[in-house]
RNA sequence: CGGGGAGUAGCGCAGCCUGGUAGCGCGCCUGCUUUGGGAGCAGGAUGUCGUCGGUUCAAAUCCGGCCUCCCCGACCA
């Protein structure tokens, strides 16, 4: 058992905070509700900017970069946006010594400013659509705050589309969402609901906010991913206007959508055990550790002979060579497995640490699989593949380090994870059609409650206050099954999801 | 922002009530022995006691302001 880390069972989000400091993942900045994002963290947060950036590109998005810095009078110029987003904005009153003449609020997201811009570049049909997307850091001023989860600045991508037709928005923002989905289980190995927000739940001055949902394992409900069709709202506003096919002057029709850094604490949240951290193999940056055990200097000569020849029919001459130049071999000896997905397997030569602290130190940082290579596995010809999700230990020929069995080995980890999820997931939803029942569900247990319910902000505030749940997203608006709703007892054919979310 | 808890060596903590030259465990450094799940022995280094101010001959300790973190609320993409 890891002593550096607090059980779940024990407390929870003591737990999530120990998984973080023993997996060197992030640290408290010397501002309040800030934080350092530490090499495995921001390790894990390109690999999933690597990835979605690609399913961007390959919808047809390309990167751009807007200003940190917006003129407060843009965000004033839709309403619901304004009054969504003002009370947690950062404002910028000086610069260069003297007092700014219009006060700069720093992004909390950049539909404003974009706005601005594609009313200067759009005048025809002819330019649309614009499908832009930015990774951007922005900056909420938030009252209270976790690690990944919700601090004041974070790292993000937003994508911000204009469209001839309300059906393209329609289509373009449902496009990105099915993106978000596939990315959240396929690679994250999270599986997630989709669906819509009812209005109490919606962005700022969209017409309609889509969002994937998933159910952490204290069965609190985590928001992973938006994705907004705006309408014509933020183009009246910011007068986004096209001459189209019929030579009529009308409003653009917008998107915009996004994923943060709160989907690592998605990772931590969903995966992690007891021993620390557990990634999926499609995100983990170190995909392997190695951890050579020998006493005497002949079996250190002996097992490290026998490593490296390993590592040479793993990865070829050339490659096992280019890590023996890069600054610090002696110690972790990183090399590429993948290069396109900056992915590594390690041979942890320290001298420093004893093998079981090796297991421990690797282990804590979700690394999949382990090698462990001594004295007897060279003797025999084998090698010791230990798996940090199940634990299961097989001892296997060393002529079976293969690329082959590895990737079997890791792809049957990530399905594995996924398929955990699934069951937790499954574990965790429930349906009540009763509200006595829903309330006492609520006052001892958390999950996602399935239900029928009419969406309204007073029935929805009120249920909050009798439970904390909220409605996470609805599931069907127009159901072949017809219910009744869990608050009013009145007919519906809308299911939701209910959860107590972060 | 309201309620509760905390801040002393890298980490975890004691000391504070009852002011009087700052301690323990782990980690770290050196050496030897070790190494298949967190090693043993010996020696050693490390602190503006969160911060600013007040009381006092004297403050980690008493008083006040502020900062930061954690938990529970309120608020919230």
């Amino acid at each position: 058992m890891a002593r550096n880390i607090t059980p779940r069972e024990k407390d929870y989000p003591q737990w999530y905070i120990d998984v973080i400091t023993a997996a060197e993942l992030a640290d408290y900045a010397p501002v309040r509700g800030c934080m350092v994002i530490k090499p495995l963290g921001y390790a894990i947060w390109e690999a999933i900017h690597r990835d979605l950036d690609g399913r961007f590109k390959e919808l047809g998005h390309t990167n751009a970069y807007f200003p940190l810095f917006i003129p407060e009078s843009f965000l004033s110029k839709e309403a619901e946006h304004v009054e969504g987003f003002a009370p947690e904005c950062a404002v910028v009153t000086h610069g260069g010594g003297e007092k700014l003449e219009e006060p700069l609020v720093i992004r909390p997201t950049s539909e404003t400013i974009i706005g601005h811009m594609y009313a200067q570049w759009i005048h025809s049909w002819r330019d649309l659509p614009v499908l832009i997307n930015q990774w951007a850091n922005v900056v909420r001023w938030e009252k209270r705050t976790r690690l990944f989860l919700r601090t004041s600045e974070f790292l993000w991508q937003e994508g911000h589309t204009a469209h001839e037709t309300a059906e393209e928005a329609r289509e373009e923002t449902l496009r990105i969402l099915e993106c978000y989905r596939a990315f959240a289980e396929d690679v994250l190995a999270v599986p997630v609901l989709v669906g819509e927000k009812t209005e109490a739940e919606r962005f700022p001055g969209a017409a309609h906010t889509w969002c994937i949902e998933g159910l952490m394992q204290d069965g609190k409900a985590l928001q992973m991913g938006t994705s907004h069709d705006l309408g014509q709202n933020f183009a009246k506003a910011f007068e986004i206007r096209f001459e189209g096919r019929n030579q009529q002057l009308d409003h653009a029709w917008t998107t915009s959508w996004g994923v943060s850094t709160r989907l690592i604490g998605a990772l931590i949240m969903a995966h992690s055990d007891d021993d620390g951290l557990v990634l999926p193999p499609r995100i983990a940056p170190t995909l392997a550790a190695v951890v050579p055990i020998f006493k005497t200097d002949e079996e250190k000569e002996l097992v490290l002979g026998t490593i490296r020849k390993l590592m040479v029919g793993l990865l070829g001459e050339e490659e096992v060579a280019a890590s023996e130049n890069r600054i610090g071999n002696d110690q972790v000896q990183k090399c590429f497995y993948n290069r396109l997905t900056e992915q590594y397997v390690i041979v942890d030569k320290r001298e420093t640490a004893r093998p079981g602290d090796k297991f421990y130190h690797w282990e804590q940082r979700g690394v999949p699989l382990r090698i462990e290579v001594g004295p007897r596995d060279c003797a025999s010809g084998k090698l010791v593949v230990k798996n940090r999700l199940d634990r299961s230990k097989d001892v296997i020929d060393a002529a079976d380090f293969t690329r082959a069995n590895l990737d079997a080995r890791l792809d049957a980890f990530q399905k594995a994870l996924f398929d955990r999820g699934l069951e937790r997931r499954a574990e965790n939803t429930h349906e009540i059609g009763d509200y006595k029942a829903f309330c006492k569900f609520f006052k001892k247990k958390r999950g996602f409650v399935r239900c029928f319910f009419n969406p309204s902000k007073e029935a929805e505030a009120t249920v909050k206050s009798h439970t904390r749940a909220t409605v996470r997203l609805v599931l069907n608006a127009n159901s072949d099954r017809e219910g009744t709703c869990v608050f009013t007892g009145e007919p519906s054919r809308t299911e939701v999801i209910f959860g107590i979310a972060y």
